[in-house]
DNA sequence: CCTGGCACTCCACAACAACGAGTGCCAGTC
DNA sequence: GACTGGCACTCGTTGTTGTGGAGTGCCAGG
């Protein structure tokens, strides 16, 4: 059976009404706040229909509807309007991010004015290393024998790494050393490297052999195969504004959840594109502790380029228009601000 | 008017029997699960007593009593017995700990042990820049005009810096920059260079000037000044895993004051020795929002030198004895961490 | 100074009633 | 056939009332 008209905009009046006061929501409220041209008989066999078909569900015999994981999942799709955000709003964006000094600066600052917008839960992660491509390695040595390995990326992130060489090398090996990976990885995509940090120790001469073959694996498996993917949390608090009923059961899953930065990671790191809204609601989140939240993520990174993603996480009752208005503005801002770069 | 020791006797009770039970406590059970030797009735005066003193506080008429802040300080200061780690927490600190492979593992390691241990939200700073010396700050060539600064201290942390310099700087320049720096600072804590850094300028052959004055503005600002002070957090989901009655008012205030960095640093940073143990109950707590919650904390780090703090918050009534031991191991484990690299 | 005893307080809990929002269904209307 | 008004019914919410019991304060006696 499909739903005609009038039953999709019920749907939608319910899911509109039941996010702003938060409580179920009758035939006669519905009538009486949108322009449904019908009385509340003919909504009421509408909701009917609408439960029978799992979009809506009654908690009590006598009480009004609220909207199914699926409901919500047929609003996002179909039948909400987009919100565009105010020119004010904007302006605010474009104001806090450009006065971000570096990455760590941009990131914090992004991630709790996201938190503001939608007073959510807030999540960015940091530009990954392995959609990163390398600008600029450098080795500094420390103490004979002791080098620290410094990456910087095209997206401003600087990861370091300290080396403890098999033995002491003097500093113009060091330059040697550097210049020939530089020469080799600059430009690149980390995901593309192991392949040519392996031609490295070939192309090294005897007596670098060593401590390159040293230098290369530190390569390879602190930056490229254990890469240290990172995030920024802000707005947690917002988790307490609703009611309790927001979180049923545990709330505490959901703090649980949001320390695991793997969790995080997998649940806003894997967007293809930036202009790729994923949006993932109630149980269509994998990991138990957020089957009672709802995830609005994307993709951002310069131009069409992604190299990491950022989102928000909130009740499943939550303003999505909004807050899918003000991801993809966020997203967009920070893209264009790592282009500038 | 002074307690006697029975007074004391039955406060440190009525503490201990409300921390694990979670209920206002009663004279009857009191004498029943102690070895007061004397009866409920007598237990009765000396509780009014204790109560018309401000340790204790009975919630309405006919309820049992619940130990004030004022009582909570007396028993930490005077009544708390001591409550060493087992054999077996001990060995599992120091073996978690010594797999750290760099200050970032260390810290969150460190974090996220003291969170199980207490079972409370555990916060570790950072070690702080302004306590830390110099042990070696390197320039990087990233295009002409186009520095990047990293400096590396004495206990692990990395910080680097972007500098536009006035103008394109040749090769031979910049390790001379370089080693004047090194020579200038090495080996010195960063609150103790700002004198140092002025004379750099000055003493800067002609030709290096503008450049020398660029980044000693650049040291000057953003790494004594401004010095980014961080920390890490763990172990919010402890939080809820009491009762409402926790954190009367609200729990969301709490949340906000973990999202202050600010608050926090204030809380946990500012310890003079790490033997000091500095202990905050409820309404002690300067920031609003902490007023229901308690927080210890200490500094550590290598020797008898305070690096940076660490502490836990949790609810009034958590477990003083467990959580202060729990945070003295902790501490002095990092510190001989931090002693041996 | 301590204790047993006793009257008193008052919260927690259960039982109960009244209320009303909301529903489902049906007969009637367009 | 689709919509509407009307009506009986359900059931959670709210308020009232009553009772049990944990806990207290106080007093008289050892």
């Amino acid at each position: 059976m499909s739903l005609d008209e009038r039953k999709l905009d019920v749907l939608r009046a319910v899911v509109e009404d039941y996010i702003a006061t938060q409580e179920p929501v009758g035939s006669k409220s519905l009538v009486e706040r949108h322009q449904l041209r019908v009385s509340s008989a003919t909504v009421r066999n509408d909701m009917a229909v609408l439960e029978e078909e799992g979009y809506i569900h009654q908690p009590h015999t006598s009480a009004g509807r609220v909207p199914t994981d699926k409901g919500y999942r047929l609003f996002v799709d179909r039948l909400s309007r987009v919100k565009p955000l105010s020119p004010a709003e904007r302006r605010a964006i474009q104001r806090l991010l450009s006065g971000a000094v570096d990455l760590d600066d941009i990131v914090h600052r992004t991630v709790r004015l996201l938190a503001q917008l939608t007073r959510q839960v807030a999540v960015v992660q940091y530009p990954s290393l392995a959609r990163s491509t390398v600008r600029h390695l450098e080795l500094v040595t420390l103490a004979p024998g002791r080098l620290m390995l410094v990456m910087i990326t095209n997206t401003g992130r600087v990861e370091q790494r300290l080396v403890d060489m098999p033995g002491p090398v003097g500093e113009e090996d060091v330059l040697d050393l550097r210049s020939r990976i530089n020469e080799k990885l600059s430009g690149h995509r980390l995901s593309d490297s192991p392949t040519l940090i392996a031609t490295l120790v070939d192309e090294a001469p005897a007596q670098l052999r060593p401590a390159m073959t040293t230098l290369s694996s530190v390569l390879l498996e602190t930056l490229v195969e254990r890469q240290e993917e990172r995030l920024s949390l802000a707005g947690t608090a917002n988790l307490a504004r609703g009611t309790a009923l927001d979180f049923p059961g545990s709330f505490r899953g959901v703090l649980e959840a949001l320390e695991e930065e793997v969790v995080l990671l997998k649940l806003i790191g894997e967007v293809e594109s930036p202009t790729t809204l994923r949006i993932r609601i109630g149980d269509e989140n994998e990991y138990e502790g957020l089957r009672t939240t709802s995830v609005v993520s994307t993709g951002y990174g310069p131009g069409s380029v992604v190299v990491g993603g950022l989102g928000v996480l909130g009740p499943t009752r939550m303003d999505y228009p909004g807050t899918i208005a003000a991801v993809r503005a966020v997203a967009r801002y920070v893209g264009e601000l790592l282009a500038q770069n």
